[in-house]
DNA sequence: CGTGAACTTGACGGGACTCAACGAGAGTGG
DNA sequence: CCACTCTCGTTGAGTCCCGTCAAGTTCACG
């Protein structure tokens, strides 16, 4: 995907970022809320591995929409030990929750080089106080946003490690292959160290865990590419549950 | 606090629970939003204990607000295993987060009985449309619940079960002396199974940990009553961070 | 004074962490 | 083309935190 950077019109095919930022946002309709999207302004940037994309304090100038490429949301303790609440796949959209001072709440750091398409906040808040439609839709998103984090957080509390990775690989295979439930190969462009980090385990624990459901014969994870041979058996041993499958999207 | 029901007028004094809904949505102004709020319909309702107030995927007819006794947030594996993914104290809201087809997102059950305000939720979101201030408040309070999510998160997956209980106790009584950075005693409503269930520890470990910290003379704990000895010694152990200090309320 | 729920304590086992070493690729520079 | 390095993945050994089981105690309540 390249940048085509400074279309403002709307007479144009959709902007890539746009169409991405639609599929964001539950509800729409394709008619007159999209023609409505196509008027925001957009800027793409590119981001290497390990730039800091939101700041956990800082003003959120624009609304970031991951076009390619994956992200994370963490928080750390003093000593070191961090905590990743959530990935941005491409779709995915940073900077909705802002809190009275329009600061971000997390960090947010690039997985791996990333696009992102940045929208103007204030154009974006106009549209969504101007329109009932859009409203909802941003709270449906947060509803769904929130659902997630409540999932990871029995995922954290109330799984063993082994569920804890099943229940993990499940949600990003689910993430880019929404209501398969059979077998597939998906981006998994992310270490074990990451995985640890979001799973609240060791590396090297989060590493056995992944080998014992390779040598089951569930999943084989190469070159930065995950396939799950036999989802519904990895869904049965963990309880996962899919939040994507009932989004209404029109 | 008793229920004075039928009240629909605002040139009275504001209404009991009006005046919590005003005190939950951050940054309104006392004159013209307040007035606003109280235009709303509102009834009373008490719930006894492990009632429950939302069911995860049924639809939401009204806005909840308690302002008195306590309820959870939980998600359950088919197992029995649980978790809690939130407190609901007096002052806080439920029923804000609701998907595409208006539903709620999680199981809510009174931990206590509780008395629970109900705003008419079409005549609420009527107000979110039509007010800037209204839909950016709305927005900061779901960033601060979601943020408060993510502590929660870091908290299950990266302390020992001394530094979540550590931490758990001082966002009680943070939540109920927010600010107060010495000593205090606040309500505390619920049984170490419900803390257990919250931390993803077992009940004899909590009891454990609490053990400890009562030794050490931290924290006492009697009666449904919590006593913070030493709010710094605890906020250091943990890493605790107040969520509520910075918040804007006018 | 009896009953049940909640709290408390001990003993024991296992799941997960730490430390440590080794292997496999990918990129780099000569 | 080939050593060199660095990151990432893999595996083993030992330890400890935390869960389970079980028993006993305290407390609220009828």
């Amino acid at each position: 995907m390249t940048a085509n950077t400074l279309k403002t019109l709307a007479d144009q095919p959709a902007d890539p970022a746009v169409s991405l930022l639609f599929a964001a946002l539950p509800q729409l309709s394709s008619g007159s809320d999209l023609e409505a999207l196509q008027d925001l302004s957009v800027a793409y940037r590119f981001v290497g591995r390990d730039t800091k994309i939101l700041r956990a304090g800082e003003r959120v100038q624009k609304l970031h929409l991951v076009c390619s490429g994956w992200a994370k949301r963490s928080i750390g303790l003093a000593d070191g030990r961090r905590q990743i609440v959530g990935f941005l796949l491409p779709g995915n959209l940073m900077g909705l929750l802002t809190d009275a001072r329009s600061t971000s709440t997390f960090d947010v750091v690039a997985l791996t080089r990333c696009e992102v398409a940045e929208f103007d906040i204030a154009e974006f808040n106009d549209l969504i106080c101007s329109s009932p439609q859009f409203s909802q839709s941003l709270r449906s998103q947060l509803a769904f946003e929130s659902a997630m984090l409540g999932d990871n957080m029995l995922r954290l509390g109330r799984m063993t490690a082994y569920e804890r990775v099943c229940h993990f690989l499940m949600e990003m295979f689910d993430r880019q292959m929404p209501g398969l439930d059979s077998a597939g190969t998906v981006d998994f462009p992310i270490t074990q160290a990451i995985v640890a980090d979001a799973l609240g385990l060791s590396v090297v624990h989060v590493n056995r865990q992944i080998m014992r459901l390779k040598n089951e014969g569930l999943v084989s994870l190469d070159r930065r590419r995950l396939t799950i041979t036999d989802a519904n058996a990895l869904r049965r041993t963990c309880g996962y549950i899919s939040r994507l499958e009932g989004r209404v999207t029109d």
